[in-house]
DNA sequence: CAGTGGTCTAGACCACGTT
DNA sequence: ACGTGGTCTAGACCACTGG
């Protein structure tokens, strides 16, 4: 026996469209009947029928085109992608967190600095230096540049329980932020922070991190992770 | 002079009520006029009203309750993600592809191989191993293992001309993909396909991808990426 | 021109949660 | 009982497209 339950209207004539699709019976391009044809054929008001159409559309299954007629769209394949993980924030919530001010000082921006951050050659800069730590054990080093203008007050906050990031958001949060992330081998002093000790060890994922506000540049940051225990995406096992 | 378009009424209505939340006026979990309410202070039928309320609650910024009425949800920060770039897919766009096929052979599933791929151990699989070049220069190595039962032929194709990733695509598009990614120090059979011959050099992201379909395994592959020059997200310069 | 989708109306019934 | 949102109707006018 079938459900008893009742399904609306639209939802069936959406399942109708949607099965034609998925079989190939009706392959990229075809066109679809009209509100007008749904609407008589399943004995139903035009806004009904409308309404599967439109949710089609919306779900990137159709293509609509006024004075035309709707269409079976192309699958769009969406690129794969991967959330980040926050370090910190993991830690927060399922460790016990902690850390390591190595830096936190006022710079002048040389001209790779400048060239990034958007600002004048010798401008002044703010850069912190952070070790975080999970049970005492390095888990992550940062290193954050800041625009003065946008968090004058940036080199005088206390760290250890609010991270730069977290103080930065509340500030002034992004308009946008861009990432970037690659593999490297630490530097010497990365290396010492990070308690790599051990020859062999060393391969550590690196992510680069600019948030905007509009058109200038908040804060560039470098996050530097072993890659030990590091990984993006599911669980595969 | 204010434009002479003539927007529609629902799309008024939404203005009036995105203006009260992005100007604090009405915060997080505050209640919305109600479609009757909007009905009558704009002079316009309930349909109309509730198109504009159905809308925002599609974009995220209402959350709509019946019985209760229309709240202000409060902003879901996206968690920041990045693209996952198909090496072989650029060089066929932007150099010069061409493929060494290492190995194509059946196996027998070990235990570990059984529990990723969902089958039996000792069941017959497919594998195969390739080092995608750039211009003759090794730019990636593949390993994937691949069910039988989805694909037959796949240890009889040539995968000089199509790659074994997109041949799965063709004859069984996956439901469902996971991935996974990390780095690593790539192994002495890795080093020398892909040409690490300097005892430096040798950072590598690895990519893990496995295929489903519905609830059975198409494929498993692991793809190693020499770490200079293959970065995530956008450049950052 | 006839047909399409885009907008809109003024009603209606229902299931649901609060009072 | 009342108001909420969810579904639905049978009309309507419009801008746009094709033949």
């Amino acid at each position: 026996m079938s459900d008893i339950v009742k399904l609306p209207r639209f939802l069936l004539i959406k399942q109708y469209i949607e099965n034609h699709i998925a079989s190939g019976n009706w392959p990229v391009g075809t066109r679809v009947p009209s509100e007008n044809d749904l609407a008589a054929s399943f004995s139903v008001s035009r806004m009904t029928a409308r309404r599967a159409l439109k949710e089609l559309d919306d779900e990137g299954l159709l293509t609509r085109a006024p004075g035309l007629g709707s269409f079976v769209a192309k699958p769009k394949a969406l690129p794969p992608q991967v959330e980040l993980p926050n370090v910190v924030e993991n830690i927060q919530n399922f460790g016990i967190y902690s850390c390591r001010i190595v830096g936190l000082e006022r710079i002048q921006a040389d001209m790779l600095m400048a060239q990034r951050m958007r600002v004048n050659m010798d401008d002044e800069l703010y850069k912190g230096t952070f070790v975080h730590l999970n049970r005492d054990k390095p888990a992550q080093f940062e290193e954050i540049v800041v625009n003065p203008l946008v968090a004058p007050a940036f080199i005088k906050q206390n760290y250890h329980k609010v991270t730069a990031d977290a103080y930065l958001n509340w500030v002034a949060a992004p308009s946008h932020v861009e990432y970037r992330l690659s593999a490297v081998m630490p530097s010497a002093m990365q290396r010492r922070e990070l308690g790599l000790t051990h020859e062999g060890e060393g391969v550590c994922i690196k992510i680069t991190k600019r948030n905007w506000s509009q058109d200038t540049v908040m804060s560039l940051s470098t996050l530097i992770n072993p890659a030990e225990g590091y990984h993006l995406g599911k669980e595969i096992k």
